[in-house]
DNA sequence: TTGCTTGTGTGACAAACTCACCGACAGCCG
DNA sequence: CGGCTGTCGGTGAGTTTGTCACACAAGCAA
């Protein structure tokens, strides 16, 4: 018997959920599509949800008082973005916000049956720790690498991490700079240093990988 | 009718919590004493446990490769460290450990029965993702300061900090450096800055403040 | 005393950030 | 087509922060 969420199969650890909780599931989840660029949460406006996302992907980013941003991480298809749930349970605005980078569609589960699911479910429970879990070494990874690393190296993984296996890149040295936190110029010089190596091609908008297996290298230097 | 665990009556959150989990609490919580410099959870000894701190603190911290160091966060009487719960569930390894700061004592409850406890307590989910909801908060404020906030703010700020109200603070120019996440002779620098100001006293091992309220000012720059 | 460890001071240089400004490019409109 | 406008990228100059190397001072113990 096949119900209309089958959605629930490209979530490890929600598939194999319990019967009493998967249909408490199907009954208060409710699917909502977003357009690019949509504020999901953020200072002002609280998460009422937890968020799972089925397709597209979200930026959470950090806003500083002097206007300058940094990429925190990012939620993919399949994960849910669970430091809002402890917000969520606990009441506490957030400094940072979510943003649709692309069209999504999620799954919203309201506060009151997200508690609910917590308290019946064993699996429910594994899932959402798994993805604090997650988080938070991811973000104690940003921390070691704004305190620790190196500019031309963040910048380095920084380029292949976008490109994801293609070579070209479209993308302004603004949006580089707030993913690694940092000031346009810093990008604009490490850029065109890798330029003057022959390792990429700049030219208004996008960048071109050249030589990928250098950039790796520097990448990955400690 | 008063049992031996009223030391639940510190922890907010926890000294209002129902009969039956309260019961639960009492029947699998063990209480523990710490000497100072005990590792307490870190890179190869995963934590076994949700840690109630009674008395004492905790110091946090990330370690990099290149063999420097950054304070994450503080863990003080009457909180938990939460953020071990989540790799508690989620059996994942952690990048960062956590210090007794001074000689502790801490309730610790064992991963089955806080998974016992989280399923039956409203409350008791109510005080572990409030606690959530700080350290990550914190974390964030973490990332902003090193990211965007100058080294002589964030130094003044940091001394007030540690200093807690008295004007003594017997510490060496490396631990601070720790405490920021940068090097020693950084510190050295701003203190012997400050020194010409007159606003602090040095001498090996330990910084007097003299002009309190010009650091204040100073911390609170934006 | 002498020697050792630990903490601090400092100069020189490299990396990163800030500020100011300029020119190049794309889109749009007359 | 030409000119206007807003965005994007390039660059120099000056400041702050991080790195490296080393010197010196304070405390402690033999």
């Amino acid at each position: 018997m096949l119900t209309h969420s089958d959605w629930r199969l490209s979530f490890p650890g929600l598939d194999t959920i319990a019967e009493d909780a998967s249909r408490m599931l199907d009954e208060t989840a409710q699917v909502v599509t977003l357009r690019q660029g949509a504020v999901i949460f953020g200072p002002g406006s609280p998460a009422e949800n937890l968020m799972l996302l089925v397709s597209g992907t979200v930026r959470v980013q950090q806003l500083s008082e002097a206007g300058r941003e940094i990429t925190l991480y990012r939620v993919h298809a399949g994960e849910s973005c669970v430091l809002t749930t402890a917000c969520l349970l606990a009441f506490e605005d957030y400094s940072a916000e979510g943003i649709a980078e692309t069209d999504i569609q999620a799954i919203l589960i309201p506060r009151a049956a997200f508690d609910r699911l917590i308290s019946v479910s064993q699996e429910f429970r594994a899932f959402v720790f798994a993805a604090y879990s997650k988080r938070i070494t991811d973000l104690f990874m940003v921390i070691e690498e704004i305190a620790f690393r190196r500019m031309d190296i963040r910048l380095a993984q920084k380029l292949l991490d976008l490109a994801g296996g293609q070579t070209l890149l479209h993308l302004t040295h603004q949006q580089i700079a707030i993913e690694l936190g940092t000031a346009r110029e810093v990008v604009s010089r490490q850029l065109k240093e890798f330029e003057r190596r022959e390792w990429v091609e700049l030219s208004r908008g996008t960048i071109r990988l050249l030589d990928t297996e250098r950039v790796r290298q520097l990448a990955q230097t400690r």
